[in-house]
DNA sequence: CTGAAAGCGCTTACAG
DNA sequence: CTGAAAGCGCTTACAG
C-alpha cells in the first residue's frame, strides 16, 4: 500500500464493493451488520479516513462552519474582543459535537463573504461576530440574504433585515445593572459609550439605562452620555473629555467592560476613587472583570451558551429548518466597582 | 444559469476551453494575456469563485492550516489561556497573507491528529498550541513524526525529539526578570509554578530564575518553589499552602501571567501589599496585565511575531523547504508590581 | 499559447 | 442487501 488507504483499498481487503465500503462507512442501513463490521476493521486497520474533499465535492456539502469576526480596524489588532474569544471556546467545541469543522477569519469586512466561502464551497453556513459600525455591516448582511446564505449572527435582532441573530436582552440587561445602582443611592449618572444607529447593542444599552432612570424619577442628563467605541483608549479619552465638563456625577455606566477598563483609568488619572467617589459597572462579564482593581460589577452574558446557540441555529439553517431569534440570558454580577459593599 | 457558475460556464462565453480558464484563473504563464483579461472579467461578472473541494481533491493539497489548542482539561473551559487568543489574531493574520485557510479545533487531545486531519486531506500542516502536561503531548508528537505529517509547535524545542518549534528563550527571559527584582534589592524569592518535565517552559523559566539568584549569591531556596499549573485558581492554593510555611520572602516570581493573577489575590487575602510587602512579577504580558492593580511586571513574548513565524514555518515545511527552530524576543515590562518606584 | 482527456476519491441513483 | 457506473469541478500531463 502506497500513499493514503482509498475505499478501493479497504474493498478490496473486504471483499466487497467500493460502493458498500462507502456505505458501510457513513452507517447506511443498506449495508449488514456483518459486512460493516468487517469494513470498519479494515478501515482502522489501514488507519483509513474518508478524504474530505472528494466527499465534499461529490455531496457538494462541505460540513464545515466559517466563524468571521470583525471590528473596527483599531489601535493594536491583537486586542479582539474578549468577550468573543471566550465565545470561541464554546463554538468550536459544538462544532465538534455537531460533526462540523470550523474555519476561522478575522477582519475580512472588505472581501465579499458569499463567494469567499459559500461558492467556493469551503462552508456550508457563516457565523459572524462583531462589534464595530453597523452601517457598513449591514449592507454585507443583506448581500447574504440576497444570496440565499445561511449564516447567524451575535447582535441585536434589528427590524431593518431579516437574520437569525442571538445576543443577549441589552435593553433589559442594562435595566438591571442600573437599577442596581439607584438601590445603593445614587443620583446622577454617566453613560459612555457610543449611543447612536452605528452601534445598535451599546444603543439598546443605553436606552435600557434610560428608562430605569425614567422610572425612578431620576433626570437623564444627555451631557452626561459620552460616544466611544469598544475599546479602552477611546472611552479613557471619552472619559477625560466628559470630565472636563465639570457635571458632577456619583455613578458610570459603561456600555461593556472594555469601556469600564478605561473609564476606570481615567477616573484614577484624576484622583476618583472607585466606588467611594463614583460607582462603575461594565457589562458581558469578561475574564479581566474580576480581577480588576476594585473588581468590576457587571452584566454577564452566558457566552458558552450563546456559542452553542449559534452553531445549533446555523446548522439547523443549513438542513432548511424553519429558525428562530433567540435571547440569552443576563445575569447582574455584583462585585466591589458599584460600592454595594460600601 | 443555475447555480453556482462553473470554470465550463466562463469557458463558454469566453470561447475558450475549460482547460484555458483553470490555466488564466490560477495565473499560468501559459496564457495571453489578452486572454486572461477577457476570462477575469467573465469570471469577475459571473461572481465565480473556484470550488475549493474540487481543487483540492484533484491537487491533493488543501492549501489549509489547521490550528489546535489543547490545555490540561481544568475548571471553566471557556478560559482558553489570555496568551494563546493573542496569538490567534495574528495566525489568522498571516494564513491570510499566505493564501491559507484555518481550521481550528480545541482540545483535540485524544484524537489521531494525524488522521483526523492530515489523511482526510483537511489540512496540509498543523499548527500546536498547549500548555499542559507535555508527557502525554510528546507521544502525540511522535505519531506526527513517524506519519511525516507537517506541524509546527508553540514552545521549548526539546532534544527527545525532532520537531520544529517557535518559542521564547524562557530561560533568559527569566534572568532578565530575576535580575530586576535583584537590583530593586530583593532577597528572598520564591516561585510559583510547576518545575518538571511535565512543563518544559515552566521548568525553564525555573531554572533562569535559580542561575540569576545564583550570579548574584543567592540562594536557592526549594522550599520556596511551588508548583502550580497554569490557572489563577491553582497559582491560588500553592500560594496559600506557601505562605502557610512561614518562610520569609520579599518576592514572588510566578511562572506566568495567570498565575500572578492567583498569587496576587492570594497574598491580597492575607493582608499583603504588593510590592510593599511582597514584589511580584510574572511572564507574558497578556492584555490583563497593564490593568491589575497593581499593574504587573512582567516579560513580554512578541505574540504577533509567534503567531507570524508558526505560520511561515509550517508553509515552508509544507513545500519542503528546511526549516530551523527561531526563538523570538523577550523584553523586560516594568510596571507597579516589582515597586520599582518606590 | 490552447484544447481534449484523464483522473483526484468519493456518494448516490439505478439495477438487481 | 450489494455492485457497476456516473459524475461532483477542478488540475495537469500530453499533444499540437
Amino acid at each position: 500500500m502506497k500513499g493514503k488507504a482509498t475505499s478501493f483499498d479497504i474493498a478490496y481487503e473486504a471483499g466487497v464493493s467500493q460502493s458498500t465500503v462507502s456505505r458501510a462507512l457513513r452507517h447506511s442501513p443498506l449495508v449488514s451488520e456483518e459486512t460493516r463490521k468487517k469494513i470498519q476493521e479494515i478501515a482502522k486497520k489501514l488507519n483509513y479516513t474518508v478524504d474530505k474533499n472528494a466527499s465534499s465535492l461529490r455531496s457538494q456539502t462541505s460540513t464545515t462552519l466559517a466563524l468571521l469576526l470583525f471590528e473596527d480596524p483599531t489601535s493594536d489588532d491583537s486586542l479582539v474582543n474578549p468577550f468573543f474569544l471566550s465565545m470561541l471556546g464554546s463554538i468550536t467545541r459544538e462544532c465538534g459535537l455537531m460533526g462540523y469543522d470550523l474555519l476561522v477569519s478575522f477582519q475580512e469586512l472588505n472581501t465579499d463573504w458569499h463567494s469567499v466561502f459559500k461558492d467556493s464551497n469551503k462552508a456550508d453556513g457563516l457565523i459572524l461576530l462583531g462589534y464595530g459600525d453597523y452601517t457598513d455591516y449591514e449592507s454585507k448582511l443583506r448581500e447574504l440574504v440576497d444570496h440565499g446564505t445561511p449564516f447567524v449572527r451575535w447582535g441585536a435582532a434589528t427590524e431593518s433585515i431579516e437574520t437569525t441573530s442571538i445576543g443577549c436582552d441589552n435593553n433589559h440587561g442594562s435595566q438591571q445593572i442600573t437599577e442596581h445602582l439607584i438601590k445603593l443611592g445614587r443620583k446622577s449618572f454617566a453613560f459612555v459609550g457610543n449611543a447612536g444607529d452605528g452601534s445598535p447593542e451599546f444603543m439598546a444599552r443605553y436606552q435600557g439605562h434610560c428608562e430605569s432612570l425614567k422610572k425612578a424619577g431620576i433626570d437623564v442628563n444627555t451631557e452626561l452620555q459620552a460616544d466611544a467605541g469598544n475599546t479602552a483608549e477611546e472611552a479613557y479619552d471619552a472619559t477625560i473629555t466628559l470630565l472636563d465638563k465639570n457635571i458632577p456625577f456619583d455613578a458610570v455606566v459603561a456600555a461593556s467592560d472594555v469601556i469600564a477598563l478605561g473609564v476606570l483609568n481615567a477616573l484614577k488619572t484624576r484622583g476618583l476613587t472607585v466606588p467611594d467617589d463614583v460607582s462603575l459597572v461594565g457589562f458581558d462579564d469578561i475574564p479581566m472583570a474580576s480581577y480588576m482593581s476594585p473588581s468590576l460589577t457587571t452584566c454577564r452574558q452566558d457566552s458558552a451558551m450563546a456559542g452553542q446557540l449559534l452553531v445549533d441555529k446555523l446548522v439547523e439553517l443549513i438542513k432548511g429548518e424553519p429558525v428562530s431569534n433567540a435571547f440569552i440570558k443576563t445575569k447582574l454580577i455584583v462585585r466591589e466597582s458599584c460600592g454595594a459593599k460600601a
